[in-house]
DNA sequence: GTCCCGAATT
DNA sequence: AATTCCGGAC
Protein backbone atom coordinates (compact mmCIF):
# COMPACT_ATOMS: atom_id res chain seq x y z
CA UNK A 1 0.00 0.00 0.00
CA UNK A 2 2.72 2.24 0.29
CA UNK A 3 3.69 1.75 -2.89
CA UNK A 4 0.40 3.19 -4.48
CA UNK A 5 1.73 6.13 -6.61
CA UNK A 6 4.67 6.39 -4.76
CA UNK A 7 8.21 5.82 -5.81
CA UNK A 8 10.39 2.78 -4.75
CA UNK A 9 13.18 4.93 -3.30
CA UNK A 10 10.84 7.24 -1.19
CA UNK A 11 8.62 4.06 0.18
CA UNK A 12 12.18 1.99 1.26
CA UNK A 13 13.24 4.12 4.05
CA UNK A 14 9.87 4.31 5.66
CA UNK A 15 8.79 0.62 5.31
CA UNK A 16 11.90 -0.09 7.15
CA UNK A 17 10.74 1.77 9.97
CA UNK A 18 7.39 1.22 9.72
CA UNK A 19 7.94 -2.63 10.07
CA UNK A 20 10.75 -1.94 13.20
CA UNK A 21 7.95 -0.42 14.36
CA UNK A 22 4.91 -2.40 13.62
CA UNK A 23 6.30 -5.74 13.30
CA UNK A 24 2.86 -7.44 12.23
CA UNK A 25 -0.84 -7.20 11.75
CA UNK A 26 -1.30 -7.40 15.09
CA UNK A 27 0.74 -4.58 16.42
CA UNK A 28 -0.16 -1.93 14.18
CA UNK A 29 -3.90 -3.19 14.75
CA UNK A 30 -3.09 -2.16 19.12
CA UNK A 31 -1.37 1.30 17.92
CA UNK A 32 -3.30 4.41 18.18
CA UNK A 33 -4.19 6.47 15.00
CA UNK A 34 -2.72 9.34 15.60
CA UNK A 35 0.53 7.23 16.31
CA UNK A 36 0.00 5.50 12.78
CA UNK A 37 -0.41 8.61 10.96
CA UNK A 38 2.55 10.28 12.89
CA UNK A 39 4.78 6.86 11.20
CA UNK A 40 3.57 7.46 7.78
CA UNK A 41 4.64 10.90 7.36
CA UNK A 42 5.58 12.10 4.84
CA UNK A 43 4.73 9.81 2.48
CA UNK A 44 1.58 11.18 1.67
CA UNK A 45 -1.73 9.80 0.54
CA UNK A 46 -2.87 9.58 4.25
CA UNK A 47 -5.60 8.12 3.84
CA UNK A 48 -3.68 4.95 2.91
CA UNK A 49 -2.42 4.91 6.74
CA UNK A 50 -5.85 4.81 7.95
CA UNK A 51 -7.17 2.34 6.07
CA UNK A 52 -4.39 -0.02 6.28
CA UNK A 53 -4.59 0.69 10.07
CA UNK A 54 -8.72 -0.70 9.23
CA UNK A 55 -7.08 -3.40 7.46
CA UNK A 56 -5.12 -4.94 10.25
CA UNK A 57 -7.81 -4.28 12.96
CA UNK A 58 -10.84 -6.28 10.78
CA UNK A 59 -7.95 -9.06 9.76
CA UNK A 60 -7.34 -9.32 14.02
CA UNK A 61 -11.26 -9.32 14.83
CA UNK A 62 -12.23 -10.98 11.27
CA UNK A 63 -9.92 -13.31 10.11
CA UNK A 64 -7.76 -14.65 13.32
CA UNK A 65 -4.86 -12.27 12.90
CA UNK A 66 -4.24 -13.84 9.15
CA UNK A 67 -4.47 -11.64 5.98
CA UNK A 68 -6.58 -13.64 3.51
CA UNK A 69 -5.37 -14.52 0.45
CA UNK A 70 -8.32 -14.85 -1.88
CA UNK A 71 -9.00 -12.05 -4.70
CA UNK A 72 -12.68 -10.82 -3.76
CA UNK A 73 -11.97 -10.82 0.17
CA UNK A 74 -8.76 -8.94 -0.85
CA UNK A 75 -10.50 -6.37 -2.76
CA UNK A 76 -13.23 -6.25 -0.20
CA UNK A 77 -11.31 -3.70 1.67
CA UNK A 78 -10.83 -0.38 1.46
CA UNK A 79 -7.30 0.71 -0.12
CA UNK A 80 -6.45 -2.65 -1.78
CA UNK A 81 -7.38 -2.32 -5.46
CA UNK A 82 -6.92 -4.22 -8.51
CA UNK A 83 -2.88 -3.39 -8.20
CA UNK A 84 -2.33 -4.24 -4.68
CA UNK A 85 -4.73 -7.38 -4.25
CA UNK A 86 -2.46 -8.94 -7.30
CA UNK A 87 0.99 -7.77 -5.81
CA UNK A 88 -0.52 -9.65 -2.39
CA UNK A 89 -1.64 -12.45 -3.86
CA UNK A 90 1.18 -13.17 -6.59
CA UNK A 91 4.32 -11.44 -3.92
CA UNK A 92 2.92 -12.85 -0.54
CA UNK A 93 1.47 -15.97 -1.26
CA UNK A 94 2.87 -17.07 -4.71
CA UNK A 95 -0.49 -17.58 -6.33
CA UNK A 96 -0.96 -17.12 -10.10
CA UNK A 97 -2.17 -13.85 -9.94
CA UNK A 98 -1.63 -11.02 -12.86
CA UNK A 99 -0.39 -7.62 -11.93
CA UNK A 100 -0.87 -4.15 -13.69
CA UNK A 101 0.94 -0.87 -12.04
CA UNK A 102 2.13 2.04 -13.94
CA UNK A 103 5.13 0.34 -15.27
CA UNK A 104 4.05 -2.69 -16.41
CA UNK A 105 1.05 -0.96 -18.17
CA UNK A 106 4.02 0.63 -20.13
CA UNK A 107 5.52 -2.60 -20.97
CA UNK A 108 2.44 -4.66 -22.13
CA UNK A 109 1.66 -1.21 -23.61
CA UNK A 110 4.81 -1.05 -25.64
CA UNK A 111 5.75 -4.78 -26.48
CA UNK A 112 2.11 -6.07 -27.74
CA UNK A 113 -0.33 -2.82 -28.76
CA UNK A 114 2.94 -0.15 -29.91
CA UNK A 115 0.41 2.97 -30.57
CA UNK A 116 -2.87 4.12 -29.67
CA UNK A 117 -4.62 5.73 -26.90
CA UNK A 118 -3.75 4.54 -23.40
CA UNK A 119 -6.33 6.14 -21.66
CA UNK A 120 -9.57 4.37 -22.62
CA UNK A 121 -11.05 1.86 -20.56
CA UNK A 122 -10.76 -1.12 -23.13
CA UNK A 123 -7.31 -0.33 -23.04
CA UNK A 124 -6.63 -1.17 -19.17
CA UNK A 125 -8.86 -4.02 -19.48
CA UNK A 126 -6.47 -5.16 -22.64
CA UNK A 127 -3.55 -4.97 -20.29
CA UNK A 128 -4.71 -6.68 -17.56
CA UNK A 129 -6.21 -9.64 -19.91
CA UNK A 130 -2.21 -9.74 -21.34
CA UNK A 131 -0.86 -9.24 -18.28
CA UNK A 132 -2.79 -12.90 -17.33
CA UNK A 133 -2.05 -14.25 -21.00
CA UNK A 134 1.75 -13.74 -19.90
CA UNK A 135 1.49 -15.31 -16.73
CA UNK A 136 3.57 -18.41 -16.36
CA UNK A 137 2.17 -21.91 -14.35
CA UNK A 138 5.33 -21.60 -12.10
CA UNK A 139 7.27 -18.64 -10.85
CA UNK A 140 4.65 -16.23 -10.75
CA UNK A 141 6.42 -13.79 -7.94
CA UNK A 142 9.60 -13.69 -9.91
CA UNK A 143 7.98 -13.10 -13.34
CA UNK A 144 5.94 -10.24 -12.03
CA UNK A 145 8.66 -8.71 -9.99
CA UNK A 146 10.92 -8.81 -13.70
CA UNK A 147 7.76 -7.54 -15.29
CA UNK A 148 7.65 -4.63 -12.76
CA UNK A 149 11.87 -4.19 -13.07
CA UNK A 150 11.46 -4.01 -16.84
CA UNK A 151 9.59 -1.25 -16.38
CA UNK A 152 11.12 0.14 -14.01
CA UNK A 153 14.71 0.20 -15.42
CA UNK A 154 14.66 -0.60 -19.42
CA UNK A 155 11.12 -0.01 -20.59
CA UNK A 156 11.07 3.80 -18.95
CA UNK A 157 8.95 6.46 -19.81
CA UNK A 158 11.39 8.62 -20.83
CA UNK A 159 14.17 7.50 -23.09
CA UNK A 160 13.64 4.10 -23.01
CA UNK A 161 16.87 1.51 -22.58
CA UNK A 162 15.61 -0.28 -26.30
CA UNK A 163 19.47 -1.76 -27.12
CA UNK A 164 19.69 -3.72 -23.84
CA UNK A 165 16.03 -4.48 -23.88
CA UNK A 166 14.96 -7.97 -23.74
CA UNK A 167 11.82 -7.68 -26.05
CA UNK A 168 13.46 -5.37 -28.57
CA UNK A 169 13.12 -8.25 -31.16
CA UNK A 170 9.31 -8.33 -30.67
CA UNK A 171 8.08 -5.14 -29.17
CA UNK A 172 5.83 -3.66 -31.62
CA UNK A 173 6.81 -0.14 -30.01
CA UNK A 174 10.40 -0.60 -31.01
CA UNK A 175 10.64 0.87 -34.49
CA UNK A 176 8.64 3.94 -32.65
CA UNK A 177 11.29 4.50 -30.14
CA UNK A 178 14.06 3.88 -32.42
CA UNK A 179 12.74 6.64 -34.49
CA UNK A 180 12.69 9.09 -31.88
CA UNK A 181 16.24 8.12 -30.94
CA UNK A 182 17.18 8.92 -34.32
CA UNK A 183 15.32 12.33 -34.03
CA UNK A 184 17.51 13.49 -30.93
CA UNK A 185 20.79 12.44 -32.55
C1' DG B 1 5.76 20.72 -15.60
C1' DT B 2 6.03 14.90 -15.45
C1' DC B 3 6.31 10.71 -13.14
C1' DC B 4 5.76 7.31 -9.58
C1' DC B 5 4.97 -0.80 -8.01
C1' DG B 6 -3.29 3.42 -7.27
C1' DA B 7 -7.74 3.67 -5.30
C1' DA B 8 -12.12 5.67 -4.26
C1' DT B 9 -15.55 8.70 -5.48
C1' DT B 10 -18.41 11.31 -8.46
C1' DA C 1 -14.28 9.34 -17.86
C1' DA C 2 -12.71 12.80 -14.71
C1' DT C 3 -11.37 14.25 -10.24
C1' DT C 4 -9.24 13.99 -5.76
C1' DC C 5 -5.69 12.67 -2.68
C1' DC C 6 -0.06 13.73 -1.57
C1' DG C 7 5.03 14.51 -1.82
C1' DG C 8 9.54 14.40 -3.63
C1' DA C 9 12.87 13.78 -7.59
C1' DC C 10 13.86 15.21 -11.97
Amino acid sequence: MMLQQTQVDRVLPKYEEWIRKYPSLGTLASARPADVARTWRPLGYNVRPRRLHWIAREVMTRYDGELPSDETTLRSFKGIGAYTAGAIQSFAFGRRAPIVDTNVARVLFRVFVGRGDRTTTSLKKHLWSLSAAVLPRQNVFDFNQALMDLGAMVCVSRRPQCPICPMRPICEAYPFEADAERNRA
